[in-house]
DNA sequence: CTGAAAGCGCTTACAG
DNA sequence: CTGAAAGCGCTTACAG
């Protein structure tokens, strides 16, 4: 591999000169820049990362720390960031915090320490005070992807507000019985979905001055197969059923609605079901739901982290809004219930 | 930050020691090596990768290339390869080829090019030939998970095999009007799905003395929207529909039983389907497939990698089968036809 | 087993 | 605008 030297040889210039051509730091004559140019392009040049992250103290390489990264919000955000990322000719650096505690450790203690990384983006993740001290203690930009990291600059979308939509959507078509699908505790922790989207959906029914019914209120692990489970055992009392539900995550909506069909009940004339993410599949399962764009989230992520790095212009004040924006996606799961 | 040298001063040792005790490489007495590991505990040191890279040419970085990480074999790929090289004290550098060709350019122009990176892993990738030869010149152990790649150490499931295999169960229940559906041409380059799943189809209907019906041979997006649209119509001919159907994935089996669901077709009784992968909704579903555990795949890659690196004792060779285990996984999806 | 020193390939004040 | 030189924080022959 040629060097700087070979560059700066070959073009009859100095090493400074190739590196302040290179990377448009500090003035350079075009006639010199050219010869630079000319001299990396016919040698293959590609800089050492390595060397000039130690010179510089700049990594061009962002950390991504998530919980898991086979759930779609997951997925999905880190393709926005990568893409966005490597855009800018920037790395991604994933880790992952699932597994075993000490892997977490490891993570906090060694991987996102060494002075590899630029910045760090945390994904839905609620750290312990030592993890978050850590962090703060390299100084380096951080920024949050929804969680709930006190002092920490966070893009999320407006939970409260969400679940209440959906649940007033819900009202407006005249259910009274309505049910709600969240995260177990386990998961709440992990995925750190605030007790935000509980608390929407229990201000919207108090609103509407109904009361909210503790059976009801069902926590399954967020994937498909788990509400399937949980839907199921819910629709089965012979006790009486709501005539609908909210749930906290698209994929277990989609379970939601697999477990009535299987009861043999219609969605939506006898069960409405409206979901919480704008997962692709909706479409398919006629969901209504409200739609979080994670892709955008993992492009805004690593946009707010390069001003924080003064690679780009902030966004003006007022264009910046306290929360991610949502959209409502009224589709077929949702109708009147069946008595009204 | 405290650097090697507060660490010497503080274990009354010289830099060449800190350096011998941490990495382990060398001798040292253990008297010096408690000191060392003292004081480096005290003082929270943890060593800049970056300058150790640059002295040892040792990144402790892998790069791993794939099309996309939304889909579920890519995204467990991922999350086995994350977890498996972060327990090793390595990190993993993630890039995505999905997008415009001037990012893929930029990938292997530049990011893979950086001398950050110790290895390489593509994921189901064909590369061009100066993509590749770009990557051989870097002299970097490369290896690939699925995909073309000519001598490349190749990680893959018996693609031909595994479709065999899913179309002889079909055919022993009886089933003699088979369709397939597979990706689009467009897609089998960016997954690099070998035509070898249609083979493998086409061979046992061979075998079995069965005609292959040109107009069975579909293809979609890998997407379950998608593969409900194709199956959709594929169901809906009026002159004749077939009564199985075998998947080139899991995500469009989904598709292809909501279709057939929608028709008020009855799975498995009026059509069977199949499914290649072994996606957790598989249970759900009742899908019949063939597991391929890409999870386990992507830590089969890092492992493969860490041998290639001296990291790790080679697996003996009679320990390595040429392909990668699939399972057979029998459920409610598979049944004989109506009039057998 | 240990240390002084060269060197990894860059960047960036500093002086011109 | 340009170059000589120091320095980024390590690793590793080399000599002891």
């Amino acid at each position: 591999m040629s060097s700087i030297k070979d560059v700066a040889q070959r073009a009859g210039v100095s090493v400074a000169t190739v590196s302040r051509a290179l990377s448009g730091n500090g003035k350079v004559s075009s006639a010199s820049r050219d010869a630079v140019h000319q001299a990396a392009k016919e040698l293959g040049y590609v800089l050492s990362y390595n060397a000039s992250s130690l010179a510089s103290g700049r990594s061009r390489n962002i950390g991504m720390v998530m919980p898991t990264v086979s759930r779609w919000y997951y997925a999905n955000v880190l393709q926005g960031a990568t893409q966005e990322l490597n855009e800018r000719g920037y790395d991604l650096t994933l880790y992952n915090t699932s597994g075993e505690q000490r892997h977490r450790d490891a993570v906090f203690q060694d991987l996102l320490m060494r002075q590899r990384l630029d910045a760090v983006i945390t994904v839905t993740l609620k750290l312990t005070a030592p993890e978050l001290h850590q962090l703060q203690a390299v100084k380096k930009p951080l920024v949050a992807l929804g969680g709930l990291l006190p002092q920490v600059q966070t893009i999320r979308v407006d939970d409260f507000n969400i679940s209440a939509l959906g649940t007033e959507h819900l009202i407006s078509l005249g259910h009274r019985d309505i049910a709600f699908l969240g995260g177990t505790d386990e998961f709440n922790i992990d995925f750190c979905l605030p007790s935000a989207r509980l608390d929407g959906f229990e201000y919207a029914l108090d609103q509407a001055e109904i009361r909210v019914n503790p059976q009801w209120l069902l926590n399954a692990d967020f994937t498909t197969a788990g509400a399937y489970q949980k839907v199921r055992s819910l629709l089965s009392n012979p006790r009486g059923r709501p005539t609908a539900l909210l749930c906290a995550s698209d994929e277990m909506a989609f379970g939601a609605i697999m477990a009535a069909r299987d009861l043999g009940l219609n969605v939506p004339n006898d069960f409405s079901v409206v979901g919480i993410d704008g997962h692709e599949l909706g479409d398919l399962f006629g969901l209504t739901t409200i739609a979080q764009h994670p892709h955008a989230q993992g492009e805004a992520a690593v946009r707010r982290i390069m001003e924080l790095l003064g690679e780009e212009d902030p966004t003006p004040d007022g264009a910046a809004p306290e929360f991610f924006p949502t959209e409502f996606v009224l589709r077929t799961s949702t109708a009147p219930p069946a008595g009204a």
